[in-house]
DNA sequence: GTATTAGTTCTAAAATTTAAAATAAATGTT
DNA sequence: AACATTTATTTTAAATTTTAGAACTAATAC
């Protein structure tokens, strides 16, 4: 399916999220407290790499300093086509809620 | 993640959605209709039986005999626990999406 | 210089997705 | 009865995505 994957649609949403504060570790962060489960770096680092690549993201680098210790950070920033990717799976996920009939179904063959 | 993937989670709303008639081929026709995207048939029948396989949905064949031609159908139904990663995911969906600031953010660096 | 801290990269295994050919089981036709 | 047609599921292998975690980098602190 040509729609973003809930990995990548929860990256997406984080860097849309943390604004300037869009990178790997701190997207990490943002992504474990939301569905309470930690992550991998890779888990994270991986489809970011991806989905820059395929254009949805654009990145910089910090300057190499700042207050404390550690590399410089890769931020990164929706593109348009990210933003379009977004609206997209949104107006999908939306109509696969909509118009759900009452659940509680009984046409099950009873069970043997 | 410990979280439904999209197409898992299509397929639960599907089985959901066509009640008595949530078998493979009409599930994957509602998807496409949904997606606006041609699905193949593996894309529908092989995470149908990985959802079964580990209780997200029931499943039961249909009476050899109707009105014409064709094999019988294996019909599917939503269990408690896949009404409940329904329920899951649809949460921290709505969480992924909500309080997030305007978009049309201007912090990235200057191209150059 | 050596330790510490913060961050990214790499990489291989596991899992999922996808496409399409094969198979199955029914009805219809001659 | 044999063969064609229709509807549906199964199989399988390749491609892609996800995941874990070790390795590496680059800065500051001592």
């Amino acid at each position: 399916m040509d729609i973003l994957s809930r990995m990548e649609e929860f990256i997406l949403l984080s860097v849309w999220k943390l604004q300037e504060e869009a990178y790997g570790l701190e997207i990490r962060q943002y992504l474990s407290d939301l569905t309470g489960q930690e992550l991998s770096v890779g888990a994270v680092y991986v489809p970011l790499k991806r989905l820059k690549k395929r254009g949805y993201l654009e990145s910089w680098d910090s300057e190499p300093t700042e207050e404390r210790g550690g590399r410089s950070k890769r931020f990164y920033k929706l593109t348009q086509k990210g933003i379009g990717a977004l609206q997209q799976v949104k107006t999908v996920q939306e109509n696969a809620w909509s118009n759900l009939p009452d659940i509680g179904f009984d046409w099950a063959p009873a069970k043997s």
